[in-house]
DNA sequence: TAAATAGTGTCTGTGAGACAATATGAG
DNA sequence: CTCATATTGTCTCACAGACACTATTTA
């Protein structure tokens, strides 16, 4: 490459004389909504064990938010991507490593962190509860994994001139042993007859740190979407599972109760029977499945 | 709230003293692919036009990739959220306002800029070409509208223990009145019974700056999977339109003929019947719908 | 009248929803 | 044998793919 610049000199001249400038930065931190599912005990010994959606936050030890809880996270570093910034958090706080991870949204609102210019580059991860198993409690910041509940609370679409407001609220819960956290986050959707955008709100907040109400809706969002589509619930599941507590997973996930004959359908190609089956289940033993990876 | 932390500070004691740290920051760049959709002349006046899908790219003028063509975009700035850099940056390439703007994905692969760490939070925009005339060429720097082409070239599946890894290449074609532009992006998505992940990488790149085939691979991407279950396609069209101009758009979108048939029981719910028709069309009449704004 | 597109009708197969019927182990 | 769950069968309805047919304008 030997052309010339403005002052002429060659991309190498350049960037051997580039010095950042004196622009002001923001940090950038990758918070990470880390989902899980656990059983819950059953009533009776032959009754299922029921399964719950849970995510790990954080205690703050710390101003600002002191005592609140919040997603794990940390900044990113300047030799790393904001993914392997979201692995490396994942590791220190859960102890696991190769799990699923995809990044969510930058969410950028500013004031967002009260210290600081902070943007946030958010990732949703998923990890079965056998991997959870290593790392119970163990290190000073105190951790928990809260059982979420997330519903559609109202629903209400103005009129405009020209287009339409459409607002959901969703109420999101998380309670962990005694602890019970609480939010309301709206969904606006403006519809006009040349632009359409959507915008994330907190109408409420009890409990938890920033903004990271409205980043585990988007979270949760984005799971009961792709769980329709994909094979994502399956990174939720253990090696070896069968088809009613996959069942089980996809009805946490999205909020509803499936018809067992269509599922089963629906999920046919996405795992592969094996030769083992439940023991003393107080009933019909059920065929274990494992995670398709032929497709 | 008066809670102390460790210093015996409140949060607002704690906020006062706050100076940011001596942490290396990134800058973050909002850039965007903006999208439209041309008209390009048929043969014969009894013919109707075909449609091309373009985007904007603007000449850099200075280093580095001085010469090369890269997506419009810009620094965010401390008082601006990334959304809102994107929508200024929009404004002052096109002079368009109010349309529809979407976040992308948040690029960080270090040494993605060679001058310094610069994260690249990235937006596509559909604007019409109705609202295209207002600025056809301006100001300084040199911008053009390039045809763009994207289509599968190679599919690569190989097994390893535990898994599979499978490469998608795609060729992506730039052109706009002599200009050429190619570069190939590969879309590996890694498989293990564990984990799951998709990364892209650039295989070849003739002509675009930065890693901006990337992130132009990953707008289509997006593009594509949104015109079959959203109205998203309708933010390409004028006020009026045809369905079969609509039909031409999703097509050109998705690289895929559709029936005529299905297509219109299709969209039947996203558009609403006028009372005007074509005129001078050379055959029979076109009525014209405009976007449905109820539900 | 021919060319070219607009717009509608209908057959068929697929797949999801709904529900029913049968199977099996623990106690 | 009963409980509770496992697993399979099948009926129906909605809908997309496919194709064909009719309608309407301009030159």
């Amino acid at each position: 490459m030997d052309l010339l610049d403005r002052d002429g000199l060659t991309e190498r001249e350049f960037l051997e004389r580039y010095r950042a400038g004196d622009y002001e930065r923001p940090s950038v931190a990758a918070d990470m909504v880390i989902f899980t599912v656990t059983d819950e005990e059953a009533d009776s010994y032959r009754k299922l064990a029921e399964k719950e959606l849970r995510i790990l936050l954080i205690r703050r030890g710390g101003h600002p938010y002191l005592g609140k809880w919040a997603l794990p996270g940390g900044f990113v570093r300047p030799n790393e991507t904001a993914e392997q910034a979201a692995a490396r958090e994942l590791r220190e706080e859960t102890g696991v490593d190769d799990v699923y991870l995809e990044q969510l949204y930058t969410f950028s609102d500013i004031g967002r962190d009260p210290r600081t210019w902070v943007m946030s580059c958010s990732y949703m991860a998923l990890i079965n509860s056998d991997k959870l198993e290593l790392k119970a409690g163990d290190d000073a910041a105190e951790a928990a994994w809260f059982k979420l509940s997330y519903r559609l609370l109202r629903e209400r679409k103005e009129l405009a001139e020209d287009g339409y407001v459409k607002t959901l609220e969703y109420e999101l819960k998380l309670s962990s042993e005694g602890e019970e956290l609480k939010a309301v986050v709206a969904r606006t959707m403006t519809a006009k007859s040349t632009s359409t955008g959507t915008d994330y709100a907190i109408v409420l907040n009890d409990g938890l740190a920033f903004d990271h109400a409205k980043i585990i809706a988007c979270a949760i969002e984005r799971l009961r979407g792709k769980v329709n589509y994909t094979d994502i619930a399956l990174h939720l599941m253990p090696k070896l599972f069968t088809l009613t507590e996959l069942q089980q997973v996809y009805e946490v996930i999205s909020g509803k109760e499936l018809l067992k004959a269509a599922f089963r359908r629906k999920v046919a190609d996405l795992v592969a029977e094996t030769d083992h089956y439940t023991e003393n289940a107080g009933h019909r033993p059920s065929r274990l499945y494992r995670r398709n990876l032929e497709d």
